[in-house]
DNA sequence: AAACACGGTTGACTTGGATCAAGCTTACGC
DNA sequence: GCGTAAGCTTGATCCAAGTCAACCGTGTTT
């Protein structure tokens, strides 16, 4: 693992970490539950994990047995074929699981890369299931947390499969906007935390497209670009890019 | 619906179906089970539904209660944007489940349609997560098929956001290969339920370039096409099409 | 403070797949 | 059995995005 932090061997730490007082509650995992039930749910969820820039949660082949709630930070997920060809999968920030796709065989099948220096908590995957059968409301949202992945993916097929560079890169723009609002951050203003390139593999554009999209946007007044800052100026504008024929 | 079998108004009809003696249970859900667990499947997954080739199992919006496994038949999942544009998100076979989409907001969010006259075992959600609860193993399957479909969907981005129009195509024709040999059809001989214009919607790609890549890869040897009727002639050939820098 | 590297922008040119259009095949209804 | 429609194939042309290349801006290292 090339990019571990180095300098610091320890970069699975055991942190008092609580759901019960963590102010994501209501957009993570703990959504619903009464205090009892998230009682429980602490004991479950105690280690907590940092991470660097650059750093790799899980990678690609790994044995998978926990799912990670983002504290703080920023990540992407993305899946690599052997000619070197990357696909990124999502962006995840604050609040948003990582891991699911390794339920499946046991191993991770993407790699989780942080993008800015981070903090996860670890949910070993055994001691979810086995609380989510004595908890009914832990195991129903997890279930819907589950469903709205293959749901958001299903919107990622649609951007890819049928929408120009120009729809995509407004979509992924009030995509971002609507995830920083519900977290409590400004909705119109915020900063990329990809690089161009990062934003093409995942809207399957080239970088080159991407950069020329935000300059056009910016030419016709809907953002205001300055490299990764981005302030949005117009949004029913870039909505009606999205779908222009409608 | 337009579509529902007209001249038939019962198409949900009750009928004994057991999981127990389902010759898809190595597929489906029930795997894994032992016979006691098998029988407590049954009693909850007792309605069967017959569909004609063009009706709806469900709509988009259309409020969530089951999910379906498919017992015969095949199907397309897809999702409709306003000004008309199709993405379909998958085909589904035999064994396989549908709806999960629908767990997360109470409501589907794509439309499944039969391409060919199918049946499908509805299991009602409530129970199946009931049930899971007392069920340690049907509990741990379910989350592994939700995980799959989700690792399946990365596919499908890495498919529609790096390969050329040819290796989508190949990749299609070996997937659908592969999940009919696991059925225990001919590899390399089946019939297409779906149109050119299904294919290319899936893959991104307008049906022209889907019926041109067909007619390319016979002219390449690599299978024979003769309308929905395909014969795959060198499995190697196209894999190497697939991936061909590497 | 200079030098470097990484990421981003912009321009010129190319190209894979879309679009438009015509004809063909197969299946089905009458 | 004939007519029609839906789906498929093939050709000619076009264009959105890819490719290749030069240059710029910013931040980091020495």
């Amino acid at each position: 693992m090339p990019s571990e932090s180095s300098g610091n061997a320890i970069s699975l730490s055991i942190l008092k970490t609580a759901c019960s007082n963590c102010n994501l509650r209501e957009l993570c995992l703990p959504l619903g539950l009464t205090n009892d039930e998230l009682k429980r749910l602490d004991d479950l969820v105690s280690i907590r994990r940092r991470l660097k820039r650059g750093d790799r949660l899980y990678s690609s082949g790994a044995p998978f047995d926990a799912i990670y709630a983002i504290r703080s930070g920023f990540f992407k997920t993305d899946v690599l074929i052997e000619d070197g060809r990357e696909q990124v999968t999502g962006f995840q920030m604050a609040g948003e699981l990582l891991g699911l796709d390794g339920i499946s065989t046991e191993h991770h099948t993407c790699n989780a890369i942080a993008l800015e220096d981070s903090e996860v908590c670890a949910i070993p995957f055994p001691r979810l299931e086995s609380l989510s059968r004595e908890i009914h409301t832990l195991q129903h949202h997890f279930h819907k947390v589950m469903s709205r992945e293959i749901v958001r993916d299903h919107g990622v097929m649609m951007l890819l499969g049928t929408m120009r560079a120009e729809e995509r890169l407004a979509a992924f723009l009030l995509n971002l906007s609507q995830r920083f609002t519900a977290r409590g951050f400004s909705h119109a203003e915020f900063y990329l935390r990809m690089t161009r390139e990062e934003i093409g593999s995942y809207l399957g554009l080239k970088l080159e497209t991407v950069s020329r999209s935000f300059s056009r946007f910016q030419e016709e007044g809907y953002i205001a670009v300055q490299q990764k800052h981005i302030r949005i100026l117009n949004v029913p504008g870039l909505k009606a890019l999205m779908n222009p024929r409608a």
